[in-house]
DNA sequence: AGCTTGTCGTGACACCTGTCATGGTCACGT
DNA sequence: ACGTGACCATGACAGGTGTCACGACAAGCT
């Protein structure tokens, strides 16, 4: 029997998830959440197998409950199952010692072997996100310049950007410049609209 | 026996949702696509007394879906279930023509109980939604404005939106300018953000 | 007929942006 | 010790952006 934890903030999803699952006789849901920070409390106490957790959640994203859970549950093996199938969350899943990826457009079947495989040792990667993955690379941007173009995804000018980062404006500038000419665009915009695809900004 | 239709392009929350719904004794899943386009063949086939879409799909988006649908098969009412809880959308689906609209946060036992409610001819409304609703209003945009704002979320320069709407570079900046004062807004990227927020854009 | 509103356009102006040159500090690997 | 690269900053400049004033036309309303 394996025991499952499955962490998603949409309830439909989450319990719709939770009763296919429950459908297999391996299968046995132990603990579902709806916010990220809760993950490590619920496993604590659940001891689950595996957890499913979604990369969109309050609280804390579930790139950041798989580190805290890696650490805290380390018997409980992480895979992540999301809704945006971007390369980018892929590296940063697997750094965070996840054991698998899959997005939620797959076939439904192949959840539950999935959730076998991982439980059983084994990685589970999308593959055609894996191609991506391998053909587009790292971030090429650097550790400010993602900061900045975070910050300018609200919308917000130069003055604001450099407010809320406690940087001159001229260094917020030179950071965009940067960051847009790496991306290949041609306004910030089109800048943030390119990183947050390929998954290089952190999720929100 | 309620006979459904589900539309969702999310292949895993498609089939888990049919799971869940199937579990009830006066529910049957008749029909299930991952395209908006693929909903009125597959209503016409199998005729459902219910219609459960997602807003966000390929092919045509879940409002324009549930128009055609209405037409094509108006027996079939329509449970719109969605994702994201914009005020705008709700105003949109319901001209459209459903019945219902719920998001996909809410418990899942009163999804059964909607489905429900929406075959015996009742409307059906997240009620957190109507207020918000309520409150805000209809979309202060014109047409033209939300035109523009739409060009203007791909981050492109005032000439390529102006290329693309066939407008002088002035118009633009002016429908731009009363977009944004409209908005609250301080800038163009601003001002997509709070209207995409509030649904007065188009779902893409 | 008058009025309002949305649409489209021009021109002008202050301001913001994106880019570049330049220079400094710090951490890193060789 | 030295080179490299990320980071921060300043200053300057061309060009893009947001705003405003003004005009013109069509559609709808009183």
């Amino acid at each position: 029997m394996i025991r499952l934890l499955i962490a998603d903030d949409q309830a439909l999803v989450r319990g719709a998830l939770a009763a296919l699952l429950q459908l297999e006789d391996d299968l046995e849901v132990v603990a579902e959440v709806a916010r990220g920070d809760e993950v490590v409390d619920a496993a604590r106490e659940s001891k689950p197998d595996v957890a499913l957790l979604d990369v969109e959640m309050p609280g804390i994203d579930g790139l950041a409950a798989a580190r805290l859970l890696r650490d805290a549950v380390p018997t409980c093996r992480v895979l992540m199952v999301t809704t945006f199938g971007r390369p980018g969350y892929l590296k940063q899943a697997m750094a965070a010692g996840a054991s698998g990826f899959v997005v939620k457009d797959t076939p439904a079947r192949q959840l539950a072997d999935a959730v076998r495989r991982v439980h059983s040792g084994l990685r589970v990667v999308d593959p055609t996100l894996a191609a991506e993955s391998l053909t587009q690379g790292d971030s090429p941007l650097t550790d400010r310049e993602a900061d900045v173009l975070q910050a300018a995804r609200s919308g917000g000018t130069v003055a604001a950007i450099a407010a809320t980062l406690f940087l001159s404006e001229g260094t917020v500038r030179n950071h965009l410049s940067s960051a847009i000419g790496k991306t290949g665009a041609r306004t910030r915009a089109e800048a943030v609209r390119v990183a947050v695809d390929n998954g290089w900004l952190l999720p929100h």
